[in-house]
DNA sequence: TTGATTTGAGAACGAGCGTTCTGCTAGGCT
DNA sequence: AGCCTAGCAGAACGCTCGTTCTCAAATCAA
């Protein structure tokens, strides 16, 4: 976007992006409140002017985390859909990669969106219109999934259906934010997707 | 619990419920690092000493404002269970309830423990496993509610489908959170209680 | 009325907040 | 070599935080 300058000036301490994805990280365990500048600073490796002249402001930077966690972090749980698995397999493999995004790191549990966003939209209109922004996002990008899929598959149509599995995503973050292994969370995947899907044969095990 | 002293000394500006009613509700809008002590003081009507000669410090009442929610705000959701409805029609009226209690009030969007405690308990062992302690204990109410309906009612087993509505249940306080009106939300109520139960007159639409 | 007791109102405290500023440093350019 | 640029390190700003303290006000007992 910008052409290199005539003269280069110091380099940076810190690679941009290495630093965004640490204050992600920071705002996705302590929370937005909970993130301080000083904080983000120490753990980014960029002094505090560095963030403001980046960012703006402390808001600006939790913004851009936000993106970079929608970019990096989302597009794999989607991936479960690709490929043409069986619905019900599908729908197993997307639950599956949610719970594994939210437990793998004790540091960052469940999902910065469900659990971090999700508090800051409280009382604040700009974040509750950028995490309703988010939310609904991520559930027409499932209700594309779900369209995709043989009809009569599935237990209720796509755009029906879709929200639901959006929801229930969500509320497995929370569990994981609670700190359940994933052990004890891919059993309720698997009840899930199987509900989800008209399979006959294996009803009410 | 404790006899009243032989000098009464000057009476409180403020029930104590009442105050401890307002506290939580600012908890619920702002989040526990947005909420100041000076904000809660000035929202409850209660001096700041006043506040810590009562709960001991900012951690405290934000303890006692769950202990309120779980009391008051918790039983009204149970009590969708009451009666001898259908499963589907109780599972639906749960979540209805659920969602009015997200949406009703545009001050306090979603819930405190899903929105606000989730976010809390990120780095902080103690609100971590508070708010795992109060999943469990909705989840095992839920339980509890599901085992005493008609065998092969359900699409899955008790103990299975339990955690599932709780999930669901959460997903759809943070879509309140978000700000989405109940009137979208109720759908949402009707789909997965109709999928949650064996009813093969109706599946897929 | 007086004394004991409990609260209210608000000042005060040190610490930490988000934000900005000041020199100094490390590179590329000529 | 000397200049220009951009970033670093850290001090500094005013403000707000959670917490504590002080003193006047209000009630009951004697």
């Amino acid at each position: 976007m910008q052409t290199t300058s005539p003269n280069a000036g110091r380099p940076r301490r810190t690679d941009p992006d290495d630093a965004l994805e640490s204050a992600m990280r920071i705002f996705w365990a302590h929370g937005y409140e909970g993130a301080s500048v000083g904080r983000l600073s120490r753990g980014m490796g960029v002094p505090r002017a560095g963030i403001y002249r980046d960012h703006g402001c402390k808001r600006g930077l939790f913004l851009a985390s936000l993106d970079r966690y929608g970019a990096t972090r989302v597009p794999p749980l989607m991936a479960a859909f690709d490929g043409d698995a069986p619905p019900a397999r599908a729908l197993r493999d997307f639950l599956g990669r949610v719970i594994e995004l939210g437990t793998t790191d004790p540091d960052t549990p469940g999902c910065l969106i469900s659990c971090v966003l999700a508090d800051a939209a409280g009382s604040d209109e700009a974040f509750r219109t950028e995490f309703r922004r988010r939310l609904d996002a991520m559930d027409r990008a499932i209700a594309d999934r779900l369209r995709a899929m043989p009809r009569d598959a599935l237990a209720a149509a796509p755009d029906a259906l879709a929200p639901l599995v959006g929801a229930t995503a969500r509320g497995l973050m929370l569990r994981a934010r609670a700190g359940d292994p994933a052990a004890e969370l891919l059993p309720l995947a698997a009840t899930a997707s199987r509900i989800w899907c008209n399979d006959p044969a294996v009803r009410h095990e």
